[in-house]
DNA sequence: ATTGCATATTGGCATAGACCAATCTCAGTG
DNA sequence: CACTGAGATTGGTCTATGCCAATATGCAAT
């Protein structure tokens, strides 16, 4: 027995799959499941198991119906302060955005905090989709003080850059930004809206915004698909 | 039948526990996997695979042959051009390393590129386990060009810092880095050294430090446990 | 009081199979 | 030629079960 005989078995046919994709292209169809189970002389659930572990990683893309395919490259997006929109001219992509809703509500502790003002304020939270190329790339919910940003709400559409309007409209002067980045698995609207599956990892990442005169204006919770992209910063002394 | 009915079974027993241990302080123990199959009229199957997510999102931690208890909650690390001990100290926490290997070896391309060397040239790579209070916190690999930095090898051990070493022995004046962040499963190795399971999300980093004359004097790959850790980081315009 | 071993407990791995749901194919129909 | 619908294909969910591996517990021997 050698010592990867110790390794799950599921983890073996991973590693076997693996390295048989990386000599193809991508969208390049895998064998069907009940092929692979007959041919790696296993059942089909530790061929899911190996499966779903490539698919979490990004390596291979799965549909129901159709077929497992090899996916695309993971992308790397710039984490710096500017728009989606500029991010996405810079890599040659083509932006546009989904507004899923603009609601009025009230800030709990947390948004409270970030946006400097007091629990129980009005704010207004935008919920959008960000595409590239018309592929879901994000999910993203924005928290903004209502008393900074009054009438805003009905200046957005899918067609208008928000930064845009709090630079152009409302005299927003960027400064800086504090961000926090995680992982964590897709819950079932995150699936749904990103097109991926449950449980797949996201990049989970929050922005508090300042201007220049030190106050906060924006709280932005973002969900990035974690098995398509990875995130790329500029870190000075 | 209503919506959440759509929602598979071990999702929304997923989400009944995950409400549950809600109101638990860290350590509790949670029913073993037997007997909440019985107690959610579902195979134990089911049980595991909503468990599976919830270990993997830090909410849960396993141990085989003890049980199932509630995790601690995620820490924040700050993503600066600082060192790992200053990091530590400053979230209150004992620092230290453990050196797995320091070995001689020629650059890839990427490595290569990465250090502004060319491929082929001799490099020293230290792969060391870093901790947090006795706790594994990540694993570290190292690449480091030998013509910058000679005989650095043998001045490594589990006790001093690499970055003082390289500003006090070799006058590396640190300056700015790039920084990639992703998300990847654990792979075996790295789930033995850092007292996870395999394919637990880690937190992928690899950074290219540069001296103040704009050469790259180091290239690192690191790999923190996601269900663990979160990163903060400033960004400016 | 301590050590060591048998046993129970608990999570980890894997099998076999049933049925569902989305998709594609293709023959038949208008 | 375009459309429709039945059947085949393929991935998704779930059950039921057996055995393995790590850990804890308690009893027995020292």
């Amino acid at each position: 027995m050698t010592d990867t005989e110790r390794l799950p078995k599921y983890y073996r046919v991973k590693e076997v799959i693996m390295a048989e994709i990386d000599g193809l292209q991508p969208g390049s169809p895998l064998p069907d499941e009940r092929t692979l189970a007959a041919s790696f002389e296993t059942s089909r659930t530790t061929i899911r198991q190996a499966l779903q572990e490539l698919s979490r990683e990004g390596r291979i893309m799965r549909r129901q119906g159709h077929g497992t395919f090899v996916a695309e490259p993971k992308l790397t997006l710039p984490l710096r302060l500017s728009s989606h929109t500029e991010d996405m001219h810079e890599l040659g992509m083509v932006p546009s955005s989904r507004v899923l809703s603009v609601t009025d509500e009230c800030a709990d502790d947390t948004i409270g905090d970030a946006l400097g003002i007091g629990t129980g304020d009005p704010i207004t939270v935008i919920s959008r989709v960000r595409l590239a190329d018309g592929i879901p790339l994000a999910l993203e919910i924005n928290h903004l003080s209502q008393a900074r940003f009054p009438g805003i709400a009905r200046l957005i559409n899918d067609h208008v850059s928000l930064y845009e309007i709090l630079v152009d409209d409302y005299g927003v002067t960027p400064d800086h930004a504090l961000e926090t980045i995680e992982s964590a698995p897709a819950t079932p609207e995150e699936a749904k809206l990103l097109e991926t599956e449950i449980g797949t990892p996201m990049m989970l990442m929050s922005r508090q915004s300042f201007e220049s005169d030190g106050d906060a204006f924006e709280y932005v919770r973002s969900v990035y698909r974690g098995d398509r992209y990875r995130f790329a910063t500029r870190l000075a002394t």
